[in-house]
DNA sequence: ATCGAATATTTACGCGCGTCAAAAATATAT
DNA sequence: ATATATTTTTGACGCGCGTAAATATTCGAT
């Protein structure tokens, strides 16, 4: 840097100021810095910048699945949206492991950021370890809440998601039951079903409960398995069934298609199937979805206005936010 | 550190050689650098800590697209195997974006890794940009080859792929016709394509390609499209069709169904559909995919020794390596 | 031309650690 | 016990940059 100052013929404590922020400086200057920047093309070394800043400009993504498209979709906005405020985004995936949310964190500690944007494990998460980090850095949870922990929640809105599918199955047929794992890795799950049976009791209809066994993130085959079980034995309480996630309903549709069972609205199709996310491939399964969408713009891009808010407030918001998100119930072939 | 290295009764230069390597220092040493660890739980600074070292623990895996399920499956496993080697893997998704390749390449750069795995984008990338890298970094390529760049290239026998699948259509009922992006943005598309000429002709058939338009990686989308417009037009040259991958497949079966046209080897089939790539959805479609299988695992597992080696020999390989490894046939219900 | 405000320069220190050389301590072999 | 090899300590310097205070310069408006 002091070479590239004499170089340039600006000083180094101005140069130093003109990559922290090149408003800082006059534009006369900026320009000067800048043309001298393409002749010589010196870029500082991040490490030592770093060291002593008080704040990096570093960003912090932390999904819990990266393997699965939902995650990998929402990540994608999310990164482009810091990455266009100039903040450096680095994305992380718990892959379904306590032990990895948890090196991740640690990790992330030493790496000073900025902000970290968190989308916790769920029920497996280890919450004593997230407050913590929590405490020391600036954090916004996502997807998935853990009351009281972290600046701020963003997520959706499970009962819209639910309320809307509910409605519109029990209104266009007969009234849906609730396709679901027994022990759900997330707190939505749980939330959705409380939803159904709200929705259920508020249309005096009789609620039924479908829960299947199955443990991990592999969704679809524990779907594709507990779906095949209650089929063939014939358990299923409706011709309508409500998934809690379009990854379990991918799986319901592949046993029926192995079952010979038609899914959908037509005369020859003998159950009706929704589901909610709407999980980027929901529209190519055979039939394709019907489902509640999450605003997936939204709740990225008010999770990064958060944080940046969260930042620029010092790292503390008057008290903690929890937005919500309502669903878009999305009508495909399957009910 | 100081302060630590005085608690801990150690002098300072030896608790640095420590976390540089813990076997470099005696055992009785190291037990009593890491009691002292776990009551004070001191963290060097990784800023400080990658200043000066010439070479960091970091290692960079860039992928082209990660919401795609078959890149993020495979970016776990190497993420993986790096940190059981004591490395610090950081993931990287290009986006289907040229410029967002070169910018993390830039970031890459600047974060002073021991080494980087990079799956170019193909077509869309600037290969004198990513050539310029691999002079200055370590770099093995994988998944998708760019000649002569990189020290070593990771990937998957085209030819083997695409050899099963036509020799086993083609055994077992009419040849396959060539379902394919107009302008593939992969190269293995490209070899996929010569595979399944040269195959054909070896089998005294005569090859038909099906090309559709569209550009970009929704794949999907693009293989329902064309699969839309074929089949209405019923364009199709055979009953068999083989398509250059399973994203493609997808949007195929999709269309399929749309239109009522039942695809599998049953008596009330009309199209056997196959595909390449073993996509982690593809044993969920309907019908399910019979589809060629990359070795994940062998890729994955020769990638990073393969990078662990060119690091240890100082960033250079007697002469550069190219490995691919053959696909496996899986037979479901769609062909 | 003049003056106050905004901006740039000079000078200097410190961050937390890597690393080197020489000296001291410890382990291993004889 | 002695000699040799290995490891640790001491002391010191430097990495590339952030940042602070005092000073000098430039800018915009009168």
């Amino acid at each position: 840097m002091d070479e590239f100052a004499s170089l340039s013929g600006i000083s180094r404590p101005t140069i130093s100021k003109y990559f922290n922020d090149p408003n800082s400086v006059r534009p006369s200057t900026r320009d000067r810095i800048e043309s001298a920047l393409k002749e010589y093309d010196y870029r500082p070394n991040i490490y030592a910048m770093n060291q002593n800043r008080r704040l990096t400009k570093n960003i912090g993504i932390v999904v819990p699945y990266l393997a699965d498209p939902f995650f990998a979709e929402i990540a994608r906005v999310i990164e482009r949206r810091c990455i266009d405020a100039g903040f450096t985004p680095t994305l992380f995936s718990s892959h379904g492991e306590q032990g990895q949310e948890i090196a991740i964190l640690d990790t992330l500690r030493s790496l000073k950021p900025a902000g970290v944007l968190l989308a916790p494990l769920g029920r497996a998460s280890d919450k004593t370890h997230i407050e913590a980090f929590c405490r020391d850095v600036p954090t916004i949870l996502f997807d998935s809440n853990i009351e009281g922990v972290g600046a701020a929640f963003v997520g959706s809105d499970n009962f819209s998601f639910v309320s809307q599918t509910v409605e519109y199955l029990s209104r266009t047929g007969s009234a849906p039951c609730f396709f679901e794992m027994r022990d759900p890795a997330n707190p939505n799950a749980n939330k959705r079903r409380h939803a159904y049976l709200q929705m259920m009791e508020r249309l005096g209809l009789e609620p039924h409960l479908v829960k299947i066994d199955g443990a991990g993130w592999g969704f679809e085959e524990i779907g594709r398995a507990g779906a095949l079980a209650v089929l063939k034995k014939d358990l299923l309480p409706t011709d309508t069934v409500l998934c809690s996630n379009d990854r379990l309903a991918i799986g319901f549709l592949s046993a029926c298609h192995e079952l010979g069972i038609r899914v959908g609205r037509g005369q020859d199709c003998t159950i009706r199937l929704a589901s909610h996310d709407d999980h980027p491939y929901s529209r190519f399964t055979c039939p394709s979805l019907t489902t509640a969408a999450h605003d997936y713009q939204a709740v990225a891009d008010h999770s990064v206005e958060t944080l940046f808010r969260l930042i620029e407030a010092g790292g503390q918001l008057e008290k903690r936010e929890e937005t919500q998100f309502a669903a878009r119930l999305i009508m495909r072939a399957s009910a």
